[in-house]
DNA sequence: TATGAATGAGGTTTCATTCAT
DNA sequence: AATGAATGAAACCTCATTCAT
């Protein structure tokens, strides 16, 4: 990684065969990535894997770390995809209930393909200075602030709702990527999501409620 | 980085002129990898900075992996020493005072050098077959368990004391490492500390304590 | 650049529309060629510059060096026009006279587009097997052997005239080309063309005549 | 060639092993070069018919136009040796002699190797911007004023030693590079010699003297 | 006829690792 | 024990050219 290059694909795929292409060049990246992790992640490999030749890849993924972002952003994408379907099933609970059913939103996710969650995790710091994480972080900031901004009654000298975002965000984060693979056997995911559930309505001074 | 080698330093250094020749390469391991990242490290470059022979790092360094297996032993080492020597300091207090110092202590040590605490983290998962990173986390839980083993007084159907270990562990981790360089401008170290104390504190039932 | 493929452009281009696109592509060429030089010129620039699509191109130039070949014919034929223009003008003159106003021809015409000459005669070596260089030369010493056959009148044991065409010719040829971008700051146009007159008429035996 | 990198070896070799292996990359440059030009000499082929890994190359020569800057000097270097023991050789001598001379020992030092020498020609413009030229050039030059300055007598109105040299300087490499290959065949180097001497001492004013 | 997506051979360069000195 | 020259596999990336649409 010389230099900080383009920062985004050279072409935009407009013709149906292209996005084709492009789609699956995003797929094999996914797959190798979990396979091998970023350092012995080859270019050419991934070409072959996705049926493309090199050059085709190098028309629309002007470097290395170009394919890895791409699939990042797609990832985040359908993240968000997922996260906001669940949510809007459910408009009116309990604030508790409607912790646990972000957290089990997360956690559901995660679950989908977990390897390559992890893989992308362990890759964002990698291929940071490529990626606009700043605008990633703020996507998800936004949707916790949706969440909070309503159950939040701050006392005197309590945090602030950006604060308080900061906090709840970059734990339960931790909690459910990173951490996710070495937890305890005792937790099921729904375990774990109702004491995620439980640690953020202490924290916030709500009352619990009991499971149904 | 073809396949899993040795995990462990071809000879271990005893004279005096050794160890200098093997801290220094550390060092310079330690300053590379801040400054490039994993996947640019090279290990000529880091045997120039080290002010040694490239011939004379790999009869320590059996291949560029163990570069940074060492440097992260050595950095957990210092982390162990800096923590433990704060812990001893105050062996009684409220339950509150008490996390509220663990969580500082973490916070000082990470301030000491913020962008190599945050390379190391990065570089963990592409180490992580070379490294003992169960052991790593036994230290950590350990320390964890020793500080809330004596406060915490779970009720019926409370998380059993594992469980909550992983749940502080790992949401104070984040909170300790990757977050702490995108926290809001408000968040000094000590009310960042104070907050997260006050985090658990709810979480665990505890009474909360004003700063003294 | 693999072996000699054709040498002549595929098609001659007959309707106006593809006259304009042919001369589209060499105009971009010789911008291309300019700016990067032969090496790193890539024909999909060129297409690009032209504003052609690179299918087109490749229908009127098989290969790369056609470009460059066709450019250089282009260029050739300008040069002589140039030239012809100017000697018909005048007809009758002194010889000395004669040969200042053909120096200052070409230097008048090398002043045009300094940098494309230059490109251009760099790139001669280079593609020169595409190119019928034979005949380019033989049009330039036609030229020049019109212009000496009346002036010179060879002693006993001097050189003969083809001869005197391959000294004059060589030597006119270096100063008004490669020299000319590295000649003394004394040295205008003007002075030159005097100079290099000066140093035929000497050379040739003929009276040097004054500026009038 | 995307950017000027170094202009210089990366090492100076110090060994007497790295001395041998560096004289057979350039060695083999100049056999590469010559059969195939600049634009197709690719560095695996140099490193082959050098019997050198390609690794070894890089250690010397950061890039591939580093091969033919130090051929280029090589060439110089030996170029400058050449003439200097042809003119200590005939300290005195008549004007016309002297320089008929130094025109043989030109096309003497051409006659070595003619193929090579034409090769590097061509090569100079595309490597300008690696190479010292203006050095090269003033070398030349500061030998022809050596030459020049005590056969001329600059009249009134005559041009100055400078401009002479360059006049002398510009007409002679052209006569005794690019256009010795094409010149006409009653042209054996002596006669050419004897010709281009005679061009000088007629422009610079001297008296021709008969050939002994 | 025009387009530009697709190809893949071919080229440059890096760098972990060995081993003669 | 120390050195650093040598190795060469392996990686990245370009670009001339083709051909389906």
């Amino acid at each position: 990684m010389p230099l900080p290059k383009h920062l985004k694909p050279r072409k935009v795929p407009k013709q149906q065969r292209s996005r084709a292409l492009v789609d699956a060049i995003v797929e094999a990246t996914a797959r190798v990535l979990v396979a091998r992790g970023f350092e012995s992640l080859n270019v050419a490999e991934v070409a072959e894997v996705a049926g493309v030749s090199i050059g085709s890849l190098y028309q629309y993924f002007p470097h290395k770390e170009a394919l890895v972002v791409a699939l990042l952003e797609r990832h985040a994408d359908r993240e968000s995809a997922f996260l906001e379907a669940r949510f809007t099933e459910l408009r009116a609970a309990t604030p508790a209930a409607l912790l646990r059913t972000a957290v089990s939103a997360v956690l559901a996710f995660r679950a989908l393909d977990p390897e390559l969650h992890q893989a992308l995790t362990s890759v964002i710091p990698i291929v940071g200075r490529f990626d606009d994480l700043r605008n990633r972080g703020a996507r998800t900031a936004a949707h916790l602030r949706t969440l909070l901004e309503p159950l939040y009654r701050p006392k005197e000298g309590a945090p602030s709702l950006d604060e308080l975002i900061f906090i709840v965000g970059n734990a339960t984060h931790s909690l459910t990527h990173e951490g996710l693979l070495r937890r305890p056997e005792s937790f099921s995911d729904q375990r774990l999501a109702e004491e995620i559930s439980r640690l953020w309505t202490s924290y916030l001074g709500l009352e619990a409620t009991p499971l149904e």
